[in-house]
DNA sequence: GCCAACGTTGGC
DNA sequence: GCCAACGTTGGC
């Protein structure tokens, strides 16, 4: 099962702002970028992404799950755009900050860690596993 | 608040 | 189709 990164900024939606959205969870809109798009696209409903908060706090901070496949974004007038929904599954033990994860070998090379602006990533099996040992959550 | 990095846009 | 200009993101 495949893993991801959702970052946000805590300012204009936060992982507590998810979690009050309860089963019914929040469509993940806004999103204008394609790369973004396409790994919204390989989603499937079930699998789990981590919650990152951009900016303040700039740490992973919360587990979250895809319950529903990419749809049109509501929000978009063209057409192209389109998103995923999901829902908080719960807070992670411990944040892991991007400095931690920075300064961590075995992350060296993901997504987050590494220049990408991409605000929707793929994580790796592997880097699921690092960051859930740093958080204190189970895989 | 600044600035570097990146993606997108638009002129040629 | 190339590439310069611009806007946005996000770390510091």
């Amino acid at each position: 099962m495949a893993h991801w990164l959702f970052k946000s900024e805590p300012d204009s939606f936060s992982f507590d702002d998810l979690v009050g959205k309860g089963e019914a969870g929040q469509e993940w809109d806004g999103v204008r970028n394609y790369q973004a798009r396409n790994n919204m696209r390989a989603m499937k409903v079930g699998e789990r992404g981590f919650f990152y908060h951009s900016n303040e706090g700039k740490a992973v901070v919360g587990i979250v799950e895809v319950i529903a496949a990419a749809h049109p974004d509501s929000t978009d007038t063209t057409g192209q755009w389109e998103c995923v929904d999901l829902k908080a599954v719960m807070p992670v033990e411990r944040p892991v900050t991007l400095a931690a994860a920075k300064a961590e070998p075995r992350l060296a090379g993901m997504a987050l860690t590494g220049n990408s602006r991409l605000s929707v990533q793929p994580v790796t099996d592997a880097e699921w596993a690092v960051v859930c040992e740093m958080a204190g959550v189970a895989p």
